[in-house]
DNA sequence: GCCAACGTTGGC
DNA sequence: GCCAACGTTGGC
């Protein structure tokens, strides 16, 4: 089992977009680093999401629904891939990017280092120090 | 294969 | 709105 965190602009698809959906196709991953992440997701995998722009912060919980499969947007391009993702329950307390940054545990996050990856393994002590303090 | 120019993301 | 940090593109 594998832990993960996934991006997105709330403005454009949020979280609550998610839990409406039940389960949804998570697309648009247009960065490698990003990708290979993506396709090394399995089923059955644990999925932060985090809402980047205004909010900055971890707002829910997600499982991996679907494995990797062509993304379906891609136009002429062969390259991309999505999976589905299916909603688990929403954070009791967000988990802000300021509250990150002050976290003694959660300094080796990849939320930190690469500030515009958008698709990132969680160690599980990061996994775990986070659900923690969301009260989950 | 290098690098300048340009585009995008995301925090501030 | 600005800018730092990247990633990509294209000329040489």
């Amino acid at each position: 089992m594998q832990y993960w965190l996934v991006k997105t602009e709330p403005e454009t698809y949020s979280f609550s977009d998610l839990q409406k959906k039940v389960e949804d196709i998570w697309d648009g991953v247009r960065n490698y680093q990003a990708r290979n992440f993506l396709m090394e997701m399995k089923k059955g995998d644990l999925v932060l999401v985090y809402h980047s722009g205004k909010d900055k912060a971890i707002v829910g919980l997600a499982e991996l629904s679907k494995e990797h499969f062509p993304d379906p947007n891609q136009g002429d391009d062969d390259r991309w891939y999505a999976v589905k993702l299916k909603a688990k329950q929403g954070l009791k307390k967000n988990i802000s990017l300021e509250t990150i940054k002050k976290t003694e545990e959660l300094q080796n996050m990849l939320l930190l280092k690469q500030s515009r990856l958008s698709v990132m393994p969680v160690s599980e002590m990061a996994f775990e120090t986070i659900v923690k303090m969301s009260s989950l």
